[in-house]
DNA sequence: AACCTCGTCAACCGCCGTATT
DNA sequence: AAATACGGCGGTTGACGAGGT
């Protein structure tokens, strides 16, 4: 025989987590750091399985985790590092700090393609789309993405084709969403009495993702004034400070970019109101 | 105002490599 | 060495909200 099973998968809850599960599984977490994620849900007195947990803490609650949209700098290290990796989120979100994969495949899957493919850039390839960009599909048959299906994935250590004639641009200007500083990254929405759901106005950074509205600041509060123990840390913090993308105070990116592909997107959310 | 369509994202599923017995 | 569980990863799904008709 081999291990004990991990759980019994018998009355398990499935689905969304409520505010109250949330509270149960940081409290223990943080309390007991994490061990052997089957043995958490038990303890913490949470009908889950442990892989769920895991995810939950991962992806939603870990305290490094950032919220809102991926900056213009975090976008294009995405891209970058996914004409290199591939479809290995979590090796990318190993260069983002306080991003998950899921969230980075998520945003891949739905912003950053779609943007490159009307581009006339291969989401998967990185190289330009043989064919006419999306408006007309040949035989009205199938979406673009369908008839891309080259291999993933340019060689690793990519290849150096500077320069496309492409139009340089110094700002690669896409969203809107400011650059979070490292202090943020530690409960981003720590603005302590409003909750983010209720704060309309101000802060790109808190948007909606914040808790998603689950977690309630009341029991929040008295947690944020704990001390982390270090092994809550995925990555320390003079990790993400080295990690950090330079955004944050000066604009050296040295990605390559043989297709000028910053410099295309950049153009085209410049433009990308006036195009539509 | 009601309904419909589309986009987003949290969570699940299933597979794979590794660890354990 | 074999069998089995664990942890992690990537793909997929479905609920929900926003925008359009």
């Amino acid at each position: 025989m081999g291990r004990q099973p991990c759980c019994d998968k018998v009355g398990l809850k499935k689905g969304p987590w409520t505010a109250e599960e949330d509270q149960k599984l940081v409290s223990f977490l943080l309390s007991n750091g994490q061990c052997c994620w089957r043995a958490v849900p038990k303890l913490a007195g949470l009908l889950r399985c442990g892989k769920s947990c895991r995810l939950r803490w991962t992806n939603y609650l870990r305290p490094d985790l950032k919220r809102g949209l991926l900056s213009e700098a975090e976008e294009k290290t995405v891209i970058d590092l996914h004409e290199q990796l591939g479809n290995r989120w979590s090796k990318i979100a190993s260069h983002l700090p306080g991003r998950t994969d899921n969230e980075i495949k998520n945003h891949w899957n739905t912003h950053i393609k779609k943007k490159l493919r009307k581009m006339g850039i291969d989401p998967v390839t990185h190289k330009p789309l043989r064919h006419a960009p999306p408006q007309a599909p040949a035989n009205g048959i199938d979406s673009p993405e369908d008839e891309v299906e080259e291999k993933p994935v340019a060689a690793v250590g990519s290849a150096t084709t500077s320069d496309g004639g492409g139009h340089i641009v110094d700002a690669f200007c896409t969203d809107e969403v400011p650059m979070l500083h490292i202090d943020d990254i530690i409960f981003p929405c720590d603005d302590t009495t409003a909750s983010p759901a209720e704060s309309s106005s101000s802060s790109a950074a808190s948007v909606s993702s914040c808790g998603g509205g689950a977690i309630d600041e009341e029991w929040l509060a008295p947690i944020m004034d704990l001390e982390w123990p270090e092994s809550m840390y995925l990555m320390s913090l003079d990790d993400m400070v080295a990690a950090a993308p330079p955004t944050a105070t000066s604009s050296s990116w040295e990605f390559e970019d043989p297709f000028n592909t910053y410099q295309r997107i950049a153009l085209f959310d410049h433009h990308h109101e006036t195009w539509a």
